[in-house]
This record gives structure tokens, sequence and C-alpha cells, in this order.
DNA sequence: CTCGTTGTTGCATGTTGTTGCACGTTTCAA
DNA sequence: TTGAAACGTGCAACAACATGCAACAACGAG
């Protein structure tokens, strides 16, 4: 059985590509006869997309066709290694929103650890997140109550997410939460890379008082492929020093409180 | 009973392999008869498969099939790390007990931290744990399915105890348990501290089809306040070379198995 | 409008990977 | 010991592949 979208037999080369991509995201293999068939192009051409998409890293190219790469494409212990004074500069701002004896919730994330990592200690806080590094990084700090969000853990985001943990999420109440940001835009809200990622976050979101988003200059104005909440749920957002003044008038005019890091010395 | 995913018919030969592998951890053997009839090929090409995945260590060929592979220890790499040696003796004595495609319940604890670091990668092995410090370490090398039991961390245990966690521990079933041992003793069983704690070791006991209790000198023959279970629900026993050989003839003689890790080179 | 550039496409070429079969060998159980 | 089933190996047929090339459309500069 081929699916045939009604538009897929006459796309254009980049718009094919990213067919494909959303194909073997769907289905977790994609063979190149079945899409020459359904795109009407030679299975050459197919070849040809399939070569540039391995080339991204967005494929695993195999005889016949392509399946999705190895879950290895996770440098976490990598990435978490940056301590950038970007994101420290970030997590300052952030930090200063929290008050003494506030329930916080925090998710997975490397803009967020730097977050746990500035938290103040012995002010009383209590911190629930599904995130096994932060709340370790916390334990290691002492003086924090911490809750911890179980379930399975998804490798690529580094803490659990699913339907488990959103059923945990649904039992607790925090006075502020800290959904790690994929992509945010002041006309559609905020959004996930994943589906169960963002379905996670909006849960999170629904069990908190008041929603902080911290997000760099990337995921600025951007947009990602699963929703998870419209931007009215957002009461705070904490940019850095350098990002766009139309980006921060666009989120402060939908009543938004916009929150500028300071300038970093590099 | 042969199960048939609906594609497996015509499946990519590098996708085949996948889910040969899968079939494999599902069920921990494969019939390469059936492997042909499922995927309507001959049954040389299932030869072939799997002749390429034992060339991985992915599996192990025995006549008619293959097996998942007999876990290969890790190789004693001198790593940096918080472990003594002792400790390091006793988690590779632990982890001969394991069997590739396994779901271990491992609690929270130094001793257990070493264990967790001895496990094999690739085996296929699913972890449930109850400290973050332990998922964070099987993250970090990858290769693992770890799965999170939430609720309030103990800060002095490192981990999750109390209801909440209990009731996680009581939705999952494991192969093996591995609860950290407070003291233990042959005629009243396994002890904890605390009283949180030893219910939820009894209940990852509850939740295991085996239990492996491991244990430094100084726990051997002990008691503490609260009882976890019976000896009767303990199956294997590990000891330090030093352990005292009146001490292990106790256990020996009411039907658990005692291993004694290799002598320490320090 | 014309021309050159660029990018995409399909085709022809030779190469590589996969498959099933034949044949001789090994394994296992009766 | 014997026979059937499973196995390894070599081989030929075939499908998928990479590469080079020419045709063609889209596009911008002159």
């Amino acid at each position: 059985m081929v699916k045939v979208t009604p538009a897929d037999n006459n796309a254009l080369p980049e718009e094919r590509q990213q067919r494909i991509l959303s194909r073997l995201r769907s289905d977790g293999r994609v063979v190149a006869a079945e899409l020459a068939l359904a795109f009407e192009v030679s299975e050459d051409s197919i070849r040809r997309d399939l070569r540039e998409l391995a080339a991204q890293g967005l494929c695993k190219r195999v005889y016949g066709g392509a399946l999705l790469p190895a879950v290895t494409l996770t440098p976490l212990k990598q990435r978490r290694t940056e301590h950038s004074a970007r994101k420290e500069a970030l997590a300052r701002k952030a930090v200063s929103l929290v008050q003494a004896g506030q329930t916080l919730l925090i998710d997975a994330g490397t803009t967020n650890a730097a977050i746990a990592a500035a938290l103040p200690r012995e002010a009383g806080l209590t911190v629930i997140t599904n995130a096994p590094h932060i709340a370790q990084l916390l334990l290691d700090r002492e003086g924090f109550e911490v809750l911890l969000i179980g379930g399975r853990i998804d490798t690529a985001i580094g803490g659990t997410v699913g339907a488990q943990a959103v059923e945990q999420v649904r039992r607790v109440r925090a006075d502020l939460c800290f959904p790690g940001a994929c992509a945010i835009d002041a006309a559609h809200g905020l959004w996930g890379f994943d589906s169960e990622e963002a379905l996670f976050k909006r849960a999170m979101i629904e069990a908190s008082d008041e929603t902080v988003v911290v997000a760099t200059d990337d995921k600025l104005g951007a947009v990602a492929a699963h929703q998870v909440s419209e931007l009215s749920r957002v009461q705070h957002l904490v940019v850095e020093h350098s990002a766009d003044r139309a980006a921060r008038t666009a989120f402060t005019s939908r009543g938004v409180a916009v929150h500028r890091a300071e300038a970093t010395a590099g």
C-alpha cells in the first residue's frame, strides 16, 4: 500500500526531499522504487535525494531505500559541556524570576540545566524535573527538594516523556515552569520537534501558574513541527542580549513580559 | 505462535536484520525457518543475516536459528572512577549474573552505581532505576533502554522512594533486581535503615523474577531497623572475596546461591 | 530579447550488493 | 549407524547502485 498525497506528483526538488523525510519519520523507512512511483520521477532522482539527506545525517541509506538514522545521533554528553557564556547569562536572568519557597517545573535540556545550576541554594525551592541530569545537579548542590518525573527516558531529549511522564506531571502543581523551547513564534506560540515532547511540555504548562520560556536567538521566530501551546499561556520570555529588537516588541505587544539577558563579556 | 508485523514480508535487507534483532531481543531466540516464512525469503538469506549479526556480536548462532549472545564482561578499563577496587570487583561478579536482553531493576546506592557502570553495552538491556545518578550514567554510555522511577527524591538515599515510587515499581516487571543492601542476615533476611526505603526495596523484589543482593563485608550478618524481605526471596548473594567462610555457608545452606568476587589486586 | 549560467533530470555505462539454487559437509536424533 | 534437517560455499541471475553525460528548463545579466 502506497500513500499518495494529491500533490506528490509535481513537487519541487527540495519540496520532494521534505516529503521524503516526512514519510521516513512516519513510517521509519522509505523504498526508492515506491518514492519514484509516488513522485513520478526516476529512481535516479530519488537516489540523489536520499544521498543528500544522508549527507545531512537525516536518513541512513540502505540497499533498496533508506531508514531512520541510528539513534546515536545524540552527542548529548558533548552538548552538555558547552557551558557557553551566553547560556549562563540567559540562566542568570531567568533565575531572577524565581522567588523563595516556590515550586519549579524544569524540563530537560542544556539551557534548563544551566538554569538549574544558577538557582539559589537555601531559598527553600522545590524542583520537579524529568531530567536525571538536572536532578543529579541539584542533589549535588544540596538544599533543594527534588521530585523526579518517571517514565521511559528518550535518549535524544535526555529526560522522560510519554504517557507515564505526562500522567505524573498532571498530579503536581508548580508556581513556575520552564519548558525547554525548541522554537517560539509571536504569532503561533511555542513549538517542539517531537510529538511526545510537545505533549509533555503542554502538560507542564498546564500544571503551572506561570510559564517562563528561555530562548536562544536561533529559536526566536522559528517554528517546529508540533505545537506545544498558544503564546497566551506564556507569561515570561527570556532572550539574549543580542535578540532582535523587532522580535522582542512582537512578543511584548502580545502581553508577554520580555526579559533581556546581560551582554556577555566575549 | 509467530508474530507477523504487517510489513515483514517486503522488508529491506538491512531493515530485515533489525527486525530479526528486535524479535531476538523480545523472545530471546529466533528460528531460521520461521524467519524465512515471515519475511518471505529463503532460509539462505536468513542464515546470511544471522551470520552478519553474529559477526557483530549481536546474536549467537545455534543449530536451527540464533539466541541472544552471552553477556561479555566489559573490559576492565582503568578509568578514573570514585569506585573502590573492592566495589568494582563486586560489580564485575554481579554483572556476570546478567544475561543479554534482560530487564533490570536497580536501586540507588554507590555499589549499584558500580554495577550499572559495569553493565555491558549493546546487550539490549533495559534498566529501571530510581536513582538519577545511575540513569545519567547509563545515558552517557548509550546503548541502554532506561526507565526512571519518579517521585520525591530522598537526598540521603540519592533516589526516589515513597508511595509514588512504590506505585510505579508495581507497574513494571523485571528479570533481575538489585536492591541496595543495608544489611543481610541468614536468619532474618534483608534489612533497610529507613522505613520508606525498606518498603520500596520490597516492592522492587516483588516486581522481579529474581533478586540479587550485593553486599560488602560490613553488611553481612548485620541487622537494621526495618525488614525488607525474608531470605527466601533472595536467589543470589554476591560477596567480597574476603567474606567470612562461615557466613557464606550460612546463606548457601538456606538455598541462596553465593557468588564470591575475585580478589582485588590492591 | 539573447546569451550564458546553474540546477535538475533521465539515460547509458560499469560496479556492487543481494538472492536463490546446487552441491557437498556437518549436526542432530532416532 | 543412518537419515533428515541444517549448514557453508561457490555461482549465476538480477536488482540496486555510482558515475559521467547530454538534454532541458529556470534564471539573471547584458
